[in-house]
DNA sequence: ACCCGTGTTCGCTG
DNA sequence: TCAGCGAACACGGG
């Protein structure tokens, strides 16, 4: 489920998979994963170290010896797995490193990315370049977020959403943080008080932590779909507040399905 | 069988 | 230019 918390999740096991190791072969099956590239391009990253794994907002930039690296970002589904006897069901990419056995790039939706270039161009990449501050590095402090929000008359859901204004936030945590904060999902951006943005800014880390805590917990459990809702009130709508008990409402904001608090979250 | 969806981009309209 | 909307992408889960 990447947004943020996942994605830092991910460059955490990559770091501990493949940094300081030699990426001996990066072996990928032609699919829109590896758009704009070919199988063929990642031929040059082959022999190279990993030397660091950077992520900002949901994007991963992988960095590797001489100027190369490789850009990823995990879209609804993608993840990256270790190898354990044969690869994943929909594997898209397949890393194999020195000393231990490979990594997967697997992604059954395909609305993942996974590109090899030099890492002056990935970075030159306009969903690179255009990104926001990075929500748990200083993208949601109040000096920050402020200004930012002040810019603009969107209602605060579609802001927070808006990867070019902060980045890391996606449905789950914009809702999550929204109930925390006590801010209607519809509020014009630039009418929060300077309070509300204080609020704001602190639900922001508050949620995002909760959630990579809860991933770091035990080692290897992921919060995996399929198991209970673990979120105080995405997609809990018709289930009461968890703080008044008042029904949760949903809403369709931007294309995408809200839970508010009409009682903790007026207009 | 039907509906929904963690993300992003594109095209259209006002 | 900006803002909003719907569709598209491809597949699994409830």
């Amino acid at each position: 489920m990447p947004e943020l918390p996942e994605v830092e999740f991910a460059a955490r096991c990559l770091r501990k998979w493949i940094v300081g190791r030699k990426l001996l072969a990066v072996e990928a099956r032609p699919s829109r994963v590896l758009r704009p590239c070919t199988p063929r391009d990642f031929a040059p990253l082959a022999g190279r170290r990993v030397r660091e794994v950077r992520r900002h907002g949901k994007v991963l930039l992988v960095a590797l010896d001489g100027g190369w690296g490789l850009f990823a970002h995990l879209g609804m589904t993608g993840k990256f797995v270790l190898e354990e006897g044969g690869p994943p069901p929909h594997s898209r990419a397949r890393l194999r490193v020195s000393g231990a056995g490979a990594v997967h790039f697997n992604d059954p939706r395909m609305f993942g990315r996974l590109v090899p270039g030099r890492l002056a161009d990935l970075q030159a990449l306009e969903h690179i370049r255009k990104l926001g501050p990075d929500a748990l590095a200083g993208g949601a402090e109040p000096e920050v977020l402020g200004p930012r929000l002040a810019a603009t008359a969107r209602p605060v859901k579609v802001a927070l959403m808006d990867q070019r204004l902060v980045a890391g936030l996606g449905n789950i945590h914009v809702t999550e943080t929204l109930w925390r904060a006590r801010i209607h999902p519809l509020r014009p951006s630039r009418s929060l008080s300077r309070g509300e943005v204080r609020r704001l800014s602190r639900a922001i880390r508050d949620s995002l932590e909760h959630a990579l805590a809860e991933e770091e917990g035990e080692e290897i459990t992921y919060v995996e779909e399929g198991g209970d809702n673990p979120f105080l009130v995405y997609a809990r709508a018709g289930e009461p507040c968890p703080r008044c008990r008042t029904k949760l409402v949903k809403l369709d904001i931007g294309g995408r399905t809200t839970a508010f608090c009409p009682r903790c979250q007026r207009l």
